[in-house]
DNA sequence: ATATTAAAGACTCTTAATATCTTTAATTAA
DNA sequence: TTAATTAAAGATATTAAGAGTCTTTAATAT
């Protein structure tokens, strides 16, 4: 069980459009260079984001990416279920009334989750700016 | 990303080997039949919590699986490094020195690890044991 | 010896992730 | 209006992992 590489790619693209300045557009051929992957793969995941409102997109020419109004309220759980969907890890088909396993992994997911929650893309962003100077 | 069905069938297999009387030792035969699983399928699972030290087993007439000495300390954590591994959710290949993101996933997937030892499956047996009466 | 049972190996099947190529639609700029 | 640019969508191919079966081997009890 491991995340996608395309939450590793989202991560990563996100956290450069936030250190983007005000209202420039990016394209995907500027992120796809970036992270050495094909512009029509990225271009699948940045719809994802887009979709999931954590991204703008605006085609034809001078247009792309930016990052979405949202800017300082997007987390790391924000970005994962945009990629990796939100069902549960553990999703036993049958759900017995009241499992006692279920609640164990659910709750184990969830401690996860709201670290996962509490941490703000924007604020990482910035720390990694701050350290490269 | 989910758990595989393995982990599932494991967490199933450990409980009902918790209720089994003191050296009692069932087969993969019957621990399938409950499951609706082929004993040969099983059987690589139990061979995986047998290599963990979470089940012994015996060959040969009158042989099969019972759960090991460590009954009392087997968490859900276990059971899950038993088929899933232990490498991390979230691996970069690259681990840049210090980085930030890896940070955050490794400290949230750390915080769903926590809960996961901190259950032990003889409670949940026990608990399960009791409701079924 | 024979029956029983776990372990291991080789193999197949299915599914999801990864990735590419092509077409379509929207927007800007000339 | 036309051409250039760019995202979105669709179709398809490739790869890797998970799920599962079948067969053979080794260990144990009777
Ligand atoms: S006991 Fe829980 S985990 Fe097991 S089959 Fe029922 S619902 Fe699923
Ligand atoms: S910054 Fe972190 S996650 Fe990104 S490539 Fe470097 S090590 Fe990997």
């Amino acid at each position: 069980m491991r995340y996608s590489n395309a939450t590793n790619y989202a991560l990563h693209t996100m956290v450069h459009l936030m250190l983007q300045p005000e209202d420039s557009a990016v394209g995907v051929q500027e992120l796809a260079e970036m992270q050495h992957l094909s512009p029509t793969y990225l271009s699948k995941i940045l719809t994802k984001l887009a979709k999931a409102g954590l991204i703008e997109s605006t085609p034809g020419a001078k247009g792309g990416y930016k990052i979405s109004r949202k800017k300082h309220e997007i987390s790391f759980l924000d970005v994962i279920h945009a990629t990796e969907g939100d069902t549960s890890l553990f999703d036993c088909s049958i759900h017995h009334e009241g499992c006692l396993i279920e609640n164990v992994m659910r709750q184990a997911e969830e401690n996860m989750k709201a670290e996962l929650k509490s941490k703000l893309l924007i604020n990482i962003a910035k720390e990694a700016e701050a350290k490269q100077k």
